[in-house]
DNA sequence: TTTACTGCAAATATTTTGCAATATC
DNA sequence: GATATTGCAAAATATTTGCAGTAAA
């Protein structure tokens, strides 16, 4: 929990600006929610960042972090991503590189790639009437031991299947 | 649920073999999940599939809904998102164009752009490792709908906090 | 004949909501 | 002082799982 509060314009400067411009109320949870995301180089779910929170010593409410995190999100700070059929991930949009990411459709796990000339080409397009804030572009797949995985029980059933089939014809002699 | 079934490598093939080769079964309502699948262009979540198929006078169960949608993300005739907090979506990968979302943060609307060169770019990278089947790209930000109600609440708080200054300046008189 | 699949219902997991107490504006 | 926000617990929603009966291999 530890980032440079004096680069312009800073996270808590956007925030503060934020909830200014929308006539929201600024208090010590939403600002200890933000510094703790903000310091957080990784994805976390809220469930993580609860007990990161809980195990620096702040309280709050999981209700007080979905509802600070949506805020987060929608003033750009926050990512939110759904990969699998798992929770919610988040991750700070500041002070990481582009990045996409390779989603295991068989285990769930998430891989990051960095691309910065994807990620300028994505970010660099611009549709009429919508206000882009980030990008998440997910590719879908088999991972490394998921393939292994497979080609193993495939081999496996193939030699079940011939047992089989010598037994039937060792029957038949 | 029409489409060409002379199509090769037809969805059924595909689906047919994809059993086969995973020692799975040949259910009908396996199939009868796959043809409404792939005979709808559109979007479509678990709870409006399995109306649309109730509709039809197929009744499956959910539980088997889910778990045939699964089978059909692992061959890669089925895309599934995740956009907001709802539900699943998924949507067919054959038959349709390369695109991908926007995505409204505030109202969770989600709109297809076309766009086949990004599409082919983002299809053409090879992952070392990493099977891909199919990549979901989602601008995430504000619809034009949701733009403008926020500059409308806007507008209406500073007209607010004018009449409260004004209160003020008038009690001081 | 073996065992995977289905439907149903119950269980689980995640996110949202209502409400009283509190703190910001 | 008015009202948005908080924490807690309950509610709502989505998805998974267990089990007994059925059907594919």
């Amino acid at each position: 929990m530890s980032y440079d509060k004096n680069i312009k314009p800073c996270p808590r400067e956007i925030f503060s600006e934020y909830l200014a411009k929308h006539h929201k109320r600024r208090t010590p949870e939403r600002f200890a929610i933000l510094d703790s995301a903000m310091g957080t180089p990784d994805h976390f779910t809220i469930e993580s960042f609860h007990d990161a929170l809980e195990a620096e010593g702040f309280h709050v409410s999981l209700a007080t972090i979905y509802s600070t995190l949506e805020l987060l999100v929608d003033c750009g700070l926050v990512r939110r991503h759904r990969f699998g059929s798992d929770s919610a991930r988040y991750e700070r949009t500041t002070g990481s590189a582009s990045h996409h990411h390779l989603v295991c459709t068989r285990c769930g796990k998430v891989k990051e790639v960095k691309d910065a000339s994807l990620g300028d080409a994505i970010s660099s397009i611009r549709y009429p009437g919508f206000a882009a804030s980030y990008f998440s572009l997910n590719i879908y797949g088999l991972c490394r031991a998921c393939q292994k995985r497979e080609r193993k029980a495939s081999a496996e059933k193939a030699k079940k299947n011939n047992q089989t089939l010598s037994n039937i014809r060792n029957r038949k002699k």
